[in-house]
DNA sequence: ACGAGATTGAAACATTATAACGTTTCCAGG
DNA sequence: CCTGGAAACGTTATAATGTTTCAATCTCGT
């Protein structure tokens, strides 16, 4: 994310931290800054080095911890199929969120597409099921990729 | 499952293996077997404690090679959301599902709703995004979980 | 029988995530 | 200003999940 763009994104996080009375300490503020800086999604110990970055020996539970809040606020998203998180693209705006992910270039594409929101409700709903945490992600492989790359079956 | 059911389920993996040209050897079977018994979806070691129950002492990779096999085949699938893998409830019929997982009592509901397998796809292309895997997974409340408890709201 | 390729056994290792416990920091009320 | 409770943080150890590697064995077509 561009300069930028990512100091509006930690400005708004912050507000929204501040309305909602929860605390954006520097160190959740750092690791949203870490997600939200990078394109990829993140490991949770990449972003730990990251933090270490300045000889500071933190251990495993302190990103953890960073990651729940910051996923308690819709500031970050966890993506189930990665064992990764990434930083929410538009914070604030209740959503239900769903990704694409491509499998060669690692980049996300974060939708909120609601007749795909929709249609999983009602499924759910025509058997009785109360969904309470949707995981939609869609491995594939994204456009400029598809572009970049020969066809599957182009004789190399 | 009940036991006709498995035995059927069982009968119907070897037929489609055999016409594939692929092998389900006794390891495998036995895998699958382990996961079609159990109504819950069962974690990696759950499967290798299953396996081990006669004294032989066998390594995590024997069950991730024959999970791997049974995953290949669509004969079961794995729940990215759980860190678990289940039997699938119609082998042979290509599908794409989608899991309701209830939260409470652990039973999964495999749905394959062609809506929803719509909606995704038509969103995914609209973002020149060519999706290979889905993962649909709802994590909630099952029909018969939220008739038995009281309300959320209920005071106790 | 022979050999290529698939399958299995076994040990070590890598990665991801949490439990448990103590300390520090923050903030509201006295 | 004190002070007590809650939230946040530091630290160690460990649980849970998944992979690499290499050698041994089995299968099947020739
Ligand atoms: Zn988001
Ligand atoms: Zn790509
Ligand atoms: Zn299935
Ligand atoms: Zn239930």
């Amino acid at each position: 994310m561009a300069a930028e763009a990512l100091a509006r994104t930690l400005d708004t996080a912050a507000a929204l931290c501040a309305q909602r009375g929860a605390r954006l300490t520097p160190q959740r503020r750092r690791v949203l800054e870490i997600l939200c800086r990078t394109e990829r999604p993140l490991g949770a110990y990449e972003i730990l080095d990251q933090l270490r970055e300045g000889s500071r020996a933190l251990a495993p539970p302190t990103v953890y911890r960073a990651l729940d809040f910051l996923l308690e606020q819709g500031l970050a998203h966890r993506l189930e199929s990665q064992h990764a998180f990434i930083g929410c693209r538009h914070p604030g705006c209740a959503h239900q969120s769903q990704f694409l992910i491509c499998a060669r270039c690692g980049r996300v594409i974060e939708l909120s597409d609601a007749g795909v929101s929709e249609r999983l409700a009602m499924a759910a709903r025509a058997r009785g099921f109360e969904a309470e945490r949707p995981v939609v992600e869609l491995i594939g492989i994204c456009a400029g990729c598809a572009s970049a790359e020969p066809a599957p079956d182009c004789p190399s």
